[in-house]
DNA sequence: ACAAGGATCCTCT
DNA sequence: GAGGATCCTTGTT
């Protein structure tokens, strides 16, 4: 498998998303394939760059292909890839992944639970890889410490709308900008997702 | 210096 | 499905 080019992920974050379902993360021992993402997007009321640009959230204003790592709720550290290009805020959440390799490592680091619980949330995503701030700003698209690889598609896409947003406007709140694999039961939310071929709930 | 709110998780019922 | 935990980031005084 290959590392995942900063040309790829030059595009606008809802392309990226689909492409990166099925793709991987690595950092030391674990590997975890993404199951479950979310584009947010420019103009998009839901997006952390609305409101411009802040120490926190400056990251997702940068050029395509790092992490943008922040704290949410004071405790979790959640995961995004930057896409499109320097200058717009643009990025893709990572919500849940699937585990490859490593599981005692995820185990430990997830308070020995098994089971879907273990990776099905984006706060989860990032206590398994053990991410801070510090990794805030990381090229993913380099050799060394966190790497996103290639990897198969899935075989269908479910699509809904965006988890926690309830502050966002109306249209944004139910655009179908959240992905998921149909085929593995690593997924959270389930209720409101659906095929892509039918009709939003 | 202070108050408000948040792209969540967990434990119940 | 609902509610509390938890504490950093931000904008305002």
């Amino acid at each position: 498998m290959a590392l995942i080019t900063k040309r790829h992920l030059a595009r606008d974050a809802l392309d990226v998303a689909h492409d990166l379902l099925g793709a991987e993360f690595r950092r030391g021992a674990v590997r975890l394939k993404i199951t479950e993402v979310e584009a947010y997007r420019w103009p998009d009321s839901a997006c952390h760059g609305c409101h411009g640009r802040t120490r926190r959230n400056k990251t997702i204003w940068g050029p395509p292909g790092r992490a943008y790592v922040y704290l949410c709720y004071g405790l979790h550290q959640l995961l995004n890839v930057v896409t499109l290009r320097d200058g717009v805020p643009n990025a893709v959440l990572i919500r849940a992944c699937e585990p490859v390799a490593g599981l005692s490592v995820i185990r430990r680091r997830r308070g020995g639970k098994s089971g879907p619980v273990l990776l099905t949330g984006p706060g989860k995503v990032g206590a398994a890889l053990d991410l801070g701030r510090r990794f805030d700003g990381h090229d993913l698209t380099q050799p060394g410490g966190l790497e996103l690889h290639r990897g198969a598609p899935p075989a269908a896409v479910l699509r809904g709308p965006r988890i926690g947003i309830g502050y966002a406007e109306e249209q944004d709140l139910r655009a179908p900008w959240r992905l998921a694999a149909a085929d593995t039961p690593w997924v959270s939310h389930r209720a409101s997702l659906r095929s892509s071929a039918l009709p939003l709930p």
